[in-house]
DNA sequence: GAAGCAGCGG
DNA sequence: CCGCTGCTTC
């Protein structure tokens, strides 16, 4: 290794509430000691935000939340920049989804996508167009030819051995060729999958859903959250693989973290 | 002590919610090994009560609850009968607040005293009507004569050192001089305060205000809880303590474990 | 199933 | 402050 390089290990989670899931969060930085984590659904207004668990880890935490719903926050144990909270700069519309850093100069861009409730549902035609919006709103800023990160809870499965059942689930929203195609729209801005690069296997899954009983033991899961990043960093990704001991300790979330290295 | 003698060590608990304090109950009863322990405020319907946890731990237990208030149970490790539900036998009015076992050849009545919102509200002379009917309920069943156990969370802090502030809490449900005269009527029918009997301190408090912060730490606190005993019955009374133990642990109720202990 | 909230109650 | 219910969301 060169005397200047730096490993920058990346971790994006939906933790499904971040101050009922705070205990399980510290427990996983401790362990994991990532140097930046991108969390969603932290389910908190910006004012209510728990600051303190991260800055006592030595972490700095930037927000977007709203009160019960939503909410995308990234803490980092490296210097960090806030680039933009929504679409449209601060305050913005829907800023509860998408949250910008910076950190080493890398943009690290944080989403929360909306799940799209029914393929009828007119909130599913807002997944569909929150995917193009995203794809403008990154046109208008960077260049797929330099480093940059997009990260989260996309609510889309992109591949059949991404669901447990790809049959079934062809009208789920999360795996709906329209939001397929929404999702690989968007990626194919220039981006590659970072979990993929180093992961061939099915049944490699970020989400399991609480409803559905014993769904780990029977290995209905999900592959919805993603670490995507922009070729030039995606040369340096030198692994990415899931987590899975957050959902074997104490209050897990519904989600699982996933996580990339980078040898910058 | 002769070769027969019995020491029956009896608690009484306002455990606010049994399901959701179970572990801290669990490390009393572990810890404290009582013979009869009667809650109060079980706030559960008895098809859902949590017998199990009693159950593991040697313990039967008896219940009277409703769904969301009130509620009372009383667990025994030695044999118990079920005297009654209410004033009125079972399936009766306001069942959730009195049930009557039988142990050791001894009634014990465990009350949840209504508390009465406020002294100019209609519920404040359902309280005072409440203590009337008990004493009749009483009358009608047994002698003061014999042995006989009433305990409970009473609402009453019958003496001026048994609240944190007597001037200012006149006009408080649980103080004013008219709740004070319904529980000494009742008293009155032939019951000895075991608590006093080995007590002399004031500031011995059962009760702290959730509401009231640091309450604990102001000592603003109320003697509530009581176990009253016919006069043949306090004579073997050979000790009585409050057991701020779990207070100190972890969930605690806003009420604190009350004990005597009788060598019958 | 497990979060959030409002509204009620002690 | 801390339970409960009943509602909503994912």
């Amino acid at each position: 290794m060169m005397a200047n390089s730096l490993t920058m290990k990346i971790a994006t989670w939906n933790v499904n509430s971040v101050r009922s899931r705070i205990p399980t969060i510290e427990r996983f930085l401790k362990r994991v000691e990532p140097d930046v984590l991108c969390m969603q659904e932290t389910k908190v207004r910006d004012d209510d935000f728990p600051v303190e668990a991260f800055s006592a880890l030595g972490y700095e935490v930037l927000f977007a939340g709203e009160k019960s719903y939503s909410g995308v926050a990234t803490a980092s144990r490296i210097p960090m920049k806030l680039i933009a909270r929504g679409f449209d700069g601060d305050g913005a519309e829907d800023a509860a989804r998408l949250l910008a850093v910076e950190v080493q100069r890398i943009p690290i861009v944080n989403s929360y996508v909306p799940q799209g409730r029914d393929p009828k549902d007119e909130r599913f035609q807002y997944k569909l167009r929150w995917f193009a919006r995203l794809r403008e709103w990154l046109d208008e800023r960077y260049t797929p030819r330099k480093r940059l990160l997009w990260v989260g809870d996309m609510n889309v499965a992109p591949e059949e051995r991404d669901v447990h059942a790809p049959q079934r689930l062809s009208n789920h929203p999360d795996f709906h060729p329209d939001a397929r195609r929404a999702f690989a729209e968007t990626a194919g801005w220039g981006f590659v999958d970072c979990f993929r690069l180093h992961n061939d296997e099915d049944q490699q899954y970020t989400f399991y859903d609480y409803r559905d009983t014993k769904s780990v033991e029977k290995k209905h899961g999900w592959r919805v959250d993603h670490i995507m990043a922009t070729k030039p960093l995606a040369k340096l990704c030198s692994a990415a693989w899931i987590d899975i001991q957050p959902r074997l300790g104490e209050n897990p979330s519904d989600h699982t973290p996933l996580l990339a290295e980078f040898d910058l």
